[in-house]
DNA sequence: CCGTTTTCCTGAACACGTTCAAAAAAGTTC
DNA sequence: GAACTTTTTTGAACGTGTTCAGGAAAACGG
């Protein structure tokens, strides 16, 4: 019962290999060409289909990265779930899994620009704290539940219970510094990576010091509240 | 020379009062309507001009956007000026600035959306890192460069030297916030603004200690690297 | 003033995303 | 297999942002 699916749901086996042919040729087109220069029409007709028959499967160009969003979380998923179970520290942990975020997403760097863009506006079924794309936005924080589950580290219960969010949101702004990152292999990206997640491992260190509670407490309430948003 | 303008420079009297129309038909339009419903052609026969027209001194509809950022960071200026004459403290200036930016937008809350969602397009002239957008950007930097220059509390000089890019930081997240606030009064974002003024201005306490020096300068050097990307 | 150049302005045209009535095909029921 | 329902598929149409060749008007130079 995957409610995310804003697309039409299939009834027929036939209907399924229909939708699943639209997909793939939007993702192949979308790869090649980015977002804009990928038409409606060259979707259909790639797939040998109607145009009409395209919007029947995906209510309209957006919903088409929804799918896009899909497809790559379960791939990283793969990807990332060895790793997780090979280490055991949260900084070696966070390093491997935003390294293979990257990697994964590489191929379509051309076109992630558009996708943080329709995530950014409200109004869109896209936005991450939108009600359509709550199941994926679970998903995906549920990845850094588990990253933080069994970790070693000794860290304050509260920060705990808020740490998956936290690291989440985080990943979310590695992800938009790469979609502007247009250096070489994307060296900066995979740099900042790498500083970052020092940082932010010393960072928790810090917070967990008793003399930081208030602070910490402080902050944990503040962050509690900005997660009713959606 | 300002050189931000991207629009068509006029060079006739009568060019300038045809531009100005326009604008002022698009922003009255936008505002009553929002951005999608507000169109091209109605925004031309508002201003009782033909559709190249328009085109001919806004280059697209995202230009419209830009002008309209143009003019809100004016109206925010003649207002948190006295306001940052009349207060000393980092915090209270923090305070008013804040406040008087979201009353400032907040006729354009509906359409505020869009303005976003563009400019998270790294493709997009309007996204704040782009070239085009650099000089309002900085004039709107500029400002907090001013709040914290001649602020009481004592503050080491590297901190103070990326504060202003800190805190412009920082209040763009309170404008993401404040887009997705559709809470009566927009009191959520009113109340995250309070909140958040003190928790920061406990931050640079903290971050003052001399203890911190360590941590504080590598997250810097980091918060230096960042600000490159543009 | 007239000729020329620059600027302002127009309306038709294009490609696009999207919608929709209705045809075709597949599935269901008896 | 006939009548009926549901699902899939089509192609034409609409409104949109944007472009462009060229006309109208203003500025300029003599």
């Amino acid at each position: 019962m995957n409610s995310a699916e804003k697309t039409k749901s299939t009834k027929t086996v036939k209907g399924e290999q229909t939708k699943a042919l639209i997909l793939n040729s939007a993702l192949g087109l979308l790869r090649e060409h980015g977002y804009e220069q990928t038409t409606m029409r060259a979707i259909a007709k790639k797939a040998d289909v109607s145009l009409g028959n395209a919007y029947h499967y995906f209510g309209s160009k957006e919903h088409l990265i929804q799918a896009f969003y899909h497809r790559t979380h379960e791939e990283h998923l793969v990807a990332v779930l060895p790793a997780l179970r090979k280490e055991t520290s949260l900084k070696a942990r966070l390093l491997a899994l935003l390294r293979l975020k990257i990697s994964t997403l590489e191929p379509y760097h051309e076109f992630a620009g558009v996708l943080f863009k329709t995530a950014a506006d409200p109004h869109s079924p896209l936005n991450p704290f939108a009600d359509d794309s709550a199941p994926t936005r679970h998903d995906s924080i549920k990845l850094f539940e588990e990253l933080v589950a069994d970790t070693k580290a000794r860290i304050p219960s509260d920060l705990r219970a808020e740490l998956p969010y936290l690291l989440w949101l985080y990943h979310m702004g590695i992800i938009l510094f790469w979609i502007h990152d247009s250096s070489p292999k994307r060296a900066r990206t995979y740099r900042l990576i790498d500083q970052t997640v020092d940082l932010l491992d010393k960072l928790i260190s810090l917070a967990s010091n008793p003399l930081m509670r208030p602070v910490r407490k402080r902050a944990l309430k503040l962050v509690a509240e900005l997660r009713e948003l959606g």
